[in-house]
DNA sequence: CAGCATCCGAGTTGATACTG
DNA sequence: CAGTATCAACTCGGATGCTG
């Protein structure tokens, strides 16, 4: 395999760059990384989520195995999630994303607001 | 500040997230990490992209001061991108995703496999 | 070469309403 | 509680044509 090449059409890093690529798919991921929580624990604690787009991102979640997905016949229904060893991993890798994110936020926003100054 | 609220709806790292949650920039920055480009090279190299997504990607780096533009006056124009010390780190904080993507791609589309051949 | 402007279809998202 | 269904709004992204 080559080192890498990313920029290929078909690399296989692209898939996971869209599944990351997206508004929810790793704040969800980052919440259950810390334990499990059930379904509108989650749409509670993940402000500005739509129950539509907790779903969709959930069950993308799952698909991808990143994520199980536990049911309890109790009256109403308990639904838990939980992020699975390879969610874990892929948690991990992420932090140092979210670390960047508040240490670096700061010069960012300076950046802008001297580009949109100019423009 | 909090330790890593960024699940709060005006967390600084939602802005970051939403700047890497596209399916270019991770991409055009992590080229321009290793040298600078001119506009049609990284046009070839990343395959895929339009010129249009690719502008508009640049101009979105450029304001969040990740890249820089220089336009030498050659005939024709020479335009040239490259990576600013600010883009570099968070470049550096994107590889171990490159990597775990593909360590584990396998592993994803496994589980997708098993997914899809229940449902 | 390095773009911008425009048009347009396809996919995403959000409200709202309803179900087991 | 944990969703599904539906519809309308919106955005995205590609194709095309043009400019300095």
């Amino acid at each position: 395999m080559q080192p890498a090449n990313a920029y290929a059409a078909q690399c296989p890093t692209r898939l996971v760059l869209d599944r990351v690529a997206d508004k929810w798919t790793v704040l969800v991921l980052g919440l259950l990384a810390e334990g499990p929580l059930r379904f509108n624990e989650l749409r509670r604690r993940v402000e500005g989520v739509s129950q539509k787009m907790l779903s969709q991102t959930l069950k993308g979640l799952e698909r991808d195995g990143l994520v199980t997905r536990r049911a309890y016949a109790t009256v109403p229904v308990t639904v838990e999630y939980r992020a699975t060893p390879l969610g874990h991993t892929l948690s991990a890798t992420l932090d140092p994303l979210r670390i960047w994110a508040e240490t670096y936020i700061a010069e960012v926003q300076a950046a802008q607001r001297r580009y949109d100054a100019v423009a």
